[in-house]
DNA sequence: CGCCGTGAGCT
DNA sequence: GTAGCTCACGGCGT
């Protein structure tokens, strides 16, 4: 890291990089395996280049900028030395490929980059340097080229990346001189002497720098030295003079030109405004989080227009003021934000403080303990009043914290951070204070804090409660600016009518909990510990000692290099271990500590769920999980701290998890309704293929009917074989079907695989025109949409690279048959808790599965009960291939399967 | 001791 | 081949 202090602001500073010199000395600074994005692509070059370009910009501020690059043309320095730089070792693939993506970085940052044919970026910085010290500026070039050091005088220096990519050395003319023992001026002759291989420009054998610059020091320059060369000693006197017409051309080649034509001067070198949303799509697509944050950091500071914070007047209220500041500052017709601190998870929460403004006006900060009785009942009629149109950022959690207070909370018309995933669906997070940067340009801060930031005398408090007032009144402007966008994307009605109704219906199902056997559970640890054990055992005697089944490191160790067992597909880090491979391996070799390590693997799985269910218990003997609206691009729901979409259900063993999960107390069953192929009926819906629809319509089994058709047999005839192909055809069509995933998941050759893909298109044509016009128009638009106009944007449809652009294919063709079955369900789940209430009925919906919702059934209702909930969710949308629901009831989660 | 990436496995 | 979450391990930095 340069550590430097920035030099003071005396007048412009022009920082120069070279791109491709930088790029590569990050190349080989950083393991390339370390940088990888999920889909493959290296990005160590990237990586390692933004990150000094953001140390440098951080460090030294300045004020003009821009990044030369070579050209893959030959340059001058061929024409006069053909041997130049030959015998390079051909740039690597993983490099190549990086080059580009550091233009997008720099485009995306409006940083201008320069190149110009038959010039190295070298020449170009040497002539914008020598320019701009005409112009009076100072320059700072960024190379790891050392020829650059010729440039250095008072006004240029260089800053050499020393030690990988954090570190820059500071080369201004004494520390040249200090390095080389010869001044900048003279950096060229000695470079000629010494010779540079990297260029293929020998020097002089057994002349290192040391005898150069003592040279130098003695005739004063070269051409003397040359003109002398007699008088010099010894070998390395003889072989100066045998290679003395190589040095003279090394000094002629190691010139920089100072005199490229360029358009540009340098005081035009500008960085322009950079737009934070490209920023955010590009360092997601290329996975830097960290860096990310590192340039806001460093860069915030130097957008003036996000130095604007919010100013924003707090009102002190006498208690019992509330109600009356409400109707005049929080009134119906003018939305409101409403801003909570406190702490939620759980189905429940704690408010510790909370504050209201609007987008005009003053703004109120509340502690919900301190109020008068007046206040409170004010306050609690204000949110529970629908009249009241309120803004909240990620609503779902003070929700639950204010209910627990007994507080409703009603006339929520916009949830900022819901907006914003609507917006932006593929974005992790959705910070209040990023937002408003975005969407706002502005900083969450107050603009009447000059006193605020030095004051230690107790008004920590006042600072807390200006921060929050802020934050209610970032929301209310954002909250417009979103419901804009929103219109703008054609998501309005999906976050009026589908999401934000959804966050009150999947907080009741937080707060609800589920029911769970705390004795069956505790059982099955103990059963699944003794297994565990006795695995581990068996497995410590096959190989005749002890290690950890649970590390793949020793895993690989015994396996591979202890026992020899033949490797297996290669990871990043070795060898895999995963199951497949070892089933494989135990086919072929038969070893007996595979089946342990096998068996090990499944028990201890089975257990670390189950022991990581039970301290979720509450004092109810329920667990209440929660449900992430933002989190998954396609627009499922998830579910964290447990995740309970994830119970197993594929095997015997798993399913004694589910039968831990039961009926609670006051209610007298479980039901559970699920879709039956619900994405298949989607497919053929959207692709209008009349064979597929047909098939659903028939009411006899999807896959054997479409097998029947691919295979021209009766349906009769097809057999479990044949069948199973048609199925993992089926589904994989909806998962972005490549021939190559084909064959893996059916185990067939790729060009099998193939065959079988062209079969089955020649009967279902509209499913290839549908799944290729998908692609075209997703292309085209830059996302997919779903049916509720769920949208996803998939930017590397366009890629050059072509494992990327395959990737976001593969997305394009699973988002919207994904993302509409999750606008079902959502709106199933309004529909069936719509009817519930509407009928003044108990029974409560806990959890939403992806394609299944589990209801608790309170007693005498069950019969009401099975036609509500069949009828809401198989009429929440009309398909083609119309929804069917299928329901079972039971004792447990797993008594209620069906 | 906490953070983070990796491998594995569950839906 | 999609989309998620969690766990254990082990390396790294505090």
């Amino acid at each position: 890291m340069a550590t430097q202090a920035p030099t003071p602001d005396k007048h412009d500073r022009l920082l120069l990089l070279d791109g491709h010199s930088l790029a590569y000395r990050a190349f080989f600074a950083l393991p390339v395996e370390n940088f990888n994005t999920t889909d493959g692509q290296p990005t160590n070059a990237v990586y390692g280049f933004t990150s000094m370009l953001i140390n440098v910009l951080r460090d030294e501020q300045p004020t003009h900028i821009a990044v030369a690059f070579d050209r893959s043309e030959p340059t001058f320095r061929h024409e006069q030395y053909v041997e130049y730089k030959a015998g390079r070792q051909k740039t690597p693939d993983e490099f190549r490929s990086q080059v580009s993506l550091i233009f997008e970085v720099l485009d995306a940052l409006r940083i201008p980059r320069l190149s110009v044919a038959g010039f190295e970026a070298d020449d170009i910085i040497a002539t914008l340097a020598t320019r701009a010290t005409a112009l009076g500026m100072s320059t700072l070039v960024v190379t790891g080229d050392r020829d650059a050091f010729q440039l250095v005088d008072d006004s240029v220096t260089v800053l050499y990346p020393i030690r990988g990519v954090s570190e820059l050395a500071r080369m201004d003319p004494a520390a040249v001189e200090a390095k080389y023992g010869v001044p900048p001026q003279r950096y060229r002759e000695l470079a000629a002497l010494v010779g540079e291989s990297s260029d293929n420009l020998p020097g002089v054998p057994g002349v290192g720098p040391k005898t150069a610059a003592k040279w130098l020091t003695k005739y004063g320059d070269l051409d003397t030295l040359v003109a002398r060369v007699d008088e010099i000693k010894g070998k390395a006197g003889d072989n100066l003079r045998e290679h003395l017409a190589g040095v003279l051309r090394n000094q002629q080649i190691n010139k920089l030109d100072c005199d490229v034509a360029l358009d540009l001067t340098p005081d035009r070198l500008t960085m322009g405004q950079w737009d934070r949303e490209e920023i955010h799509t590009l360092f997601d697509s290329l996975q830097f989080r960290v860096l990310r944050e590192r340039l806001y950091a460093s860069l915030t500071t130097a957008e003036p227009e996000a130095d604007e914070g919010f100013d924003i007047e707090l009102d002190a209220l006498e208690p019992g003021a509330l109600g009356a500041w409400l109707e005049a500052n929080a009134p119906a017709g003018e939305r409101t934000g409403l801003a909570v601190t406190g702490t939620w998870g759980r189905g429940t929460g704690e408010i510790t403080a909370l504050a209201v403004a609007s987008r005009k006006g003053p703004a109120v900060h509340l502690d919900p303990v301190q109020l008068v009785e007046d206040d409170e009942r004010a306050l609690a009629a204000w949110l529970a009043d629908a009249s009241r149109p309120k803004a909240v950022h990620d609503v779902k959690g003070p929700m639950l914290a204010l209910t627990a207070r007994g507080l409703a909370l009603e006339g929520v018309t916009s949830d900022t951070a819901l907006a914003a995933y609507l917006a932006l669906p593929g974005q992790r997070t959705f910070d209040l204070a990023d937002l408003v940067l975005r969407y706002l340009h502005r900083e969450l801060t107050s603009e009447s804090e000059d006193s605020g930031q030095l004051t230690l005398d107790g008004s920590g408090e006042q600072e807390a409660a200006q921060e929050l007032a802020v934050r209610a009144r970032a929301v209310a402007e954002l909250a417009d600016v979103l419901d804009a966008d929103l219109e703008r994307r054609g998501a309005t009605r999906l976050l009026n009518e589908v999401e934000l109704p959804l966050t009150r219906v999947l907080a009741d199902m937080e707060r609800a909990g589920i029911a769970v056997d705390a004795d069956h559970l505790a059982a099955l640890s103990a059963s699944l510990g003794g297994q565990v054990k006795e695995q581990e055992q068996g497995a410590h005697d096959a190989v005749g000692h002890e290690f950890n089944l649970g590390s793949p490191k020793q895993v690989q160790q015994v396996l591979f290099d202890e026992l020899g067992l033949p490797k297996t597909k290669r990871t990043k880090t070795g060898y895999t271990t995963d199951s497949e491979a070892l089933t494989g391996l135990l086919a072929k070799e038969g070893h007996p500590v595979l089946e342990r390590i096998l068996r090990w693997r499944e028990v201890a799985k089975l257990k670390s769920i189950v022991d990581s269910l039970i301290p979720m218990l509450d004092d109810a003997g329920r667990i209440h999980t929660t449900f992430n609206q933002m989190v998954a691009a396609t627009g499922r729901l998830s579910s964290t701290d447990p995740n309970l979409q994830n119970i197993p259900i594929r095997t015997a063993e798993g399913r004694q998890i589910r039968e831990a999960f039961m009926v609670g107390d006051g209610y007298e069953s479980l039901l559970t309704a699920d879709y039956s192929q619900i994405e298949l009926r989607i497919m053929a819906h959207l692709s209008g293929d009349e064979a597929l629809l047909a098939a659903f319509n028939s009411g006899a089994d999807f896959h054997t009917i479409t097998a029947s058709r691919v295979f021209g047999l009766p349906p009769e005839q097809i057999g479990t074989e044949l069948r199973a192909r048609i199925k993992a055809m089926n589904y994989g069509l909806a998962y972005g079907l490549s021939a190559y995933g084909l064959s893996q998941q059916l185990r067939i050759a790729v060009d099998e695989a193939r065959h079988l893909m062209d079969e089955y298109f020649e009967q279902f044509g509209g499913v290839r025109d549908y799944l290729a016009h998908v692609v075209d128009q997703a292309r085209r638009d830059g996302y997919t949409e779903t049916i509720l106009g769920r949208r996803r944007y998939l930017p590397d449809l366009n890629s050059d690279n072509r494992q990327r652009r395959e990737m976001a294919e593969r997305m394009a063709l699973n988002a919207p048959i994904q993302g509409s079955a999750a606008d079902i369900v959502k709106v199933a789940s309004l529909n069936v808790d719509h009817a519930l209430r509407e009928r003044g009925m108990r029974s409560r919906m806990l959890l939403q599965v992806h394609d299944e919702l589990v209801i608790e059934v309170a007693p005498g209702e069950l019969d009401d009960l099975r036609p509500l909930v069949a009828e809401q969710m198989a009429g929440a949308y009309d398909l083609r291939a119309p929804l069917s629901v299928s329901m079972g009831t039971g004792r447990t989660w797993q008594d209620a399967a069906h």
